[in-house]
RNA sequence: GCGCCUGUAGCUCAGGGGAUAGAGCAUCGGACUUCUAAUCCGAGUGCCGCAGGUUCGAUUCCUGCCAGGCGCGCCA
């Protein structure tokens, strides 16, 4: 465990051994303890950690929360625990101030602990499953994929870093309606080419790609005319959704994101999961026969309506192989599954968690994150975007023009189920109004600090040499102090499922570091203090890496 | 009509049952003979959408309303 959680967890057992303490001798009786919260003041002058365990405590033992307070401290026993001094403040809380000792044990921890520090064993290796991007494979992806993708990708290092051991998974609908109209779409143009008088499918796929994937299918296969319709048609279904799946899996590495599965609709088809998850609900009493078609009965699992999941001609709904695909999941060991979908399907999470239901799991195994929708902009001017027209901003387009750096960490600075104002002229903009360039920044004057002390022969030197007590000034302190606080953010941001958070640690890092280079001198001071100085500058660079790391973003050396 | 998300400073957004509600940008004023000024320091700004409720305490939780966005198929 990292010092700075060891610190908080052993104060808060000095307070639960206190209010025992204390009720013995008061006499006071508490039925629901609440629990002990510590938190970092936003305010300085309200000390290093406070608890308002005071105030909680008001509804259990009447009386006045100051009072509670005082109670509190007077039998309270904070050997080892770094406690400078204790204050009862505003309405009850007390305020605690800690020796700077603690700091200077976090940098050696960082550096004992190198690229795994912030790590931790809160998630206790729970087999976590996520999914997302998983975008047909009928066309390019889009900018919600691309916001899918690195959100999905960081949460997944964040929660990997949390201690969860967590399997990155892309679902390829490879079988269903989209991709046979792809396919169709992809011959028929194929037979243009070729010269011939076709009529193109209603609902296929008029946009330009199609051409272009049609000429190359005609150098690759020349003869494909010369088979069957029906063998045509499954060749150019599978054909193309091979092609895209490639394109895809190319953008998406282009982004820094690799997936551990890239999970095919058509495997689920061929190993007859369909059919083996419909007689499994069949025999569970799940599903009916109405009208022709076989309904699974989800509103006895609290959807709004029963879901249809063989239609009356035979064919599977959308549901089923989705359905089959999640039983998969579970038979495969994951114990909590993951899903981030786009804003057009929250309607489809209430039917899809009636399913896992259904099949015996646990509702809360299953949980579904609902990104909302991201606005293009270009300096404050909304992009128009026509899909209809085939003229929309796909992934790659937007990955050419702003860079994987500026991508990645626009997509992380919003919470999730906020919309997002991407503006594309500010992404590539080099000044102070992108944030990126800002924590590059920082990094790159650490690095050109210890370049330069090399240069100069200057050792590095190991923290447990350095007299780090020289840190004193307020710009050291509180740079040590960001830096202690990197695992809790990283449970806390793993917890609530909020990548942004670790965006926004990984800014005040660098904002607090700039101030620090502007206020201390590191090269040229005396030797002690340079030497703790160096330390210090050189667990800021760790830190900075570990968080840049988790974001997906670069580190550079130089700017 | 029903469901989901959002409503906080001029703009883009954090925060969140508690202390004087924050940051960046924009605006204004300072700081480079010294490790990168892509930086730092300082200044102002708020009926936290509206109305009720729960609470010792609500911007935060609950209900209703208003506004914006997105959904609501035997489509995927």
């Amino acid at each position: 465990m990292s010092i700075a959680l060891e610190l908080q967890s052993r104060i808060k057992q000095a307070f639960l051994e206190a209010l025992n303490k204390a009720a013995a001798s008061e006499g006071w009786i508490i039925e629901n303890l609440p629990p002990i919260e510590l938190e970092i003041p936003k305010e300085k002058s309200h000390g290093d950690l406070a608890t308002n365990l005071a105030m909680q405590l008001t509804r259990e033992i009447k009386q006045a929360p100051r009072r509670i307070a005082e109670l509190l401290i007077q039998h309270l026993d904070l050997t080892d625990t770094f406690v400078e001094s204790v204050e009862v403040a505003g309405p009850g809380f007390i305020n605690l101030w800690l020796n700077n000792k603690w700091l200077y044990k976090v940098l050696k921890d960082i550096e004992e602990q190198g690229d795994a520090y912030g790590r931790s064993n809160y998630g206790q290796g729970k087999k976590v499953l996520l999914e997302f991007v998983s975008a047909n494979p009928v066309g390019p992806m889009n900018v919600v994929n691309a916001r899918a993708a690195a959100v999905g990708d960081t949460l997944a290092n964040i929660m990997e870093a949390a201690g969860y051991d967590v399997s990155r998974e892309y679902y390829v609908n490879d079988a269903g309606r989209q991709a046979h109209l792809f396919g169709l779409s992809i011959l028929a143009r194929y037979k243009e080419l070729a010269g011939l008088e076709v009529e193109f499918p209603e609902d296929g796929y008029p946009a330009d790609y199609v051409i272009e994937l049609a000429k190359i299918l005609r150098q690759e296969v020349p003869d494909l005319l010369e088979k069957s319709q029906e063998e045509q048609e499954a060749f150019c279904k599978r054909w193309g959704t091979d092609r895209m799946v490639e394109q895809q899996k190319a953008d998406l590495a282009a982004f820094g994101v690799e997936f551990d599965l890239w999970f095919r609709e058509r495997d689920l088809h061929q190993g007859h999961q369909l059919d083996e998850v419909i007689k499994f609900m069949q025999e569970a009493g799940y599903l009916y026969e109405e009208d022709g078609a076989i309904w699974f009965a989800s509103t006895r699992f609290g959807d709004d309506k029963d879901r249809v999941m063989v239609k009356s001609d035979g064919e599977p709904t959308y549901l089923t192989p989705d359905v089959a695909y999640h039983w998969n999941k579970y038979s495969r060991g994951f114990e909590h599954l993951i899903n981030i979908w786009g804003p057009d399907h929250h309607g489809y999470i209430a039917r899809m968690s009636a399913a896992i239901q259904a099949l015996g799991y646990p509702a809360d195994s299953f949980e579904v994150i609902i990104l909302q929708l991201v606005t293009l902009l270009r300096h404050g001017e909304k992009v128009r975007m026509s899909k209809r027209a085939g003229r929309f901003i796909s992934m790659k387009e937007l990955l050419d023009e702003v860079g994987k750096d500026a991508a990645r960490y626009f997509f992380l600075m919003r919470a999730p189920d906020s919309h997002l104002d991407f503006d594309m002229a500010l992404a590539v903009e080099q000044s102070q109004e992108n944030p990126v360039y800002y924590i590059q920044y920082a990094h790159a004057r650490i690095c050109s600090i210890l370049r330069q002390a090399e240069e100069n022969g200057v050792k590095l030197p190991m923290a447990a040499q350095a007299d780090l007590n020289l840190l004193q000034t307020e710009a050291e302190i509180d740079l040590i102090k960001k830096l202690a606080q990197l695992p809790e953010e990283i449970i806390e941001a793993a917890e609530r499922r909020e990548p942004h958070r670790i965006a926004r640690y990984c800014y005040e890092l660098a904002s607090t570091f700039h101030s620090f280079y502007t206020h201390c001198r590191v090269l040229g001071e005396e030797e002690a203090l340079q030497e703790a100085r160096l330390v210090l500058v050189q667990a800021t660079k760790q830190v900075l890496q570990i968080t840049l790391g988790i974001l997906g973003v670069s580190a550079p050396e130089q700017m």
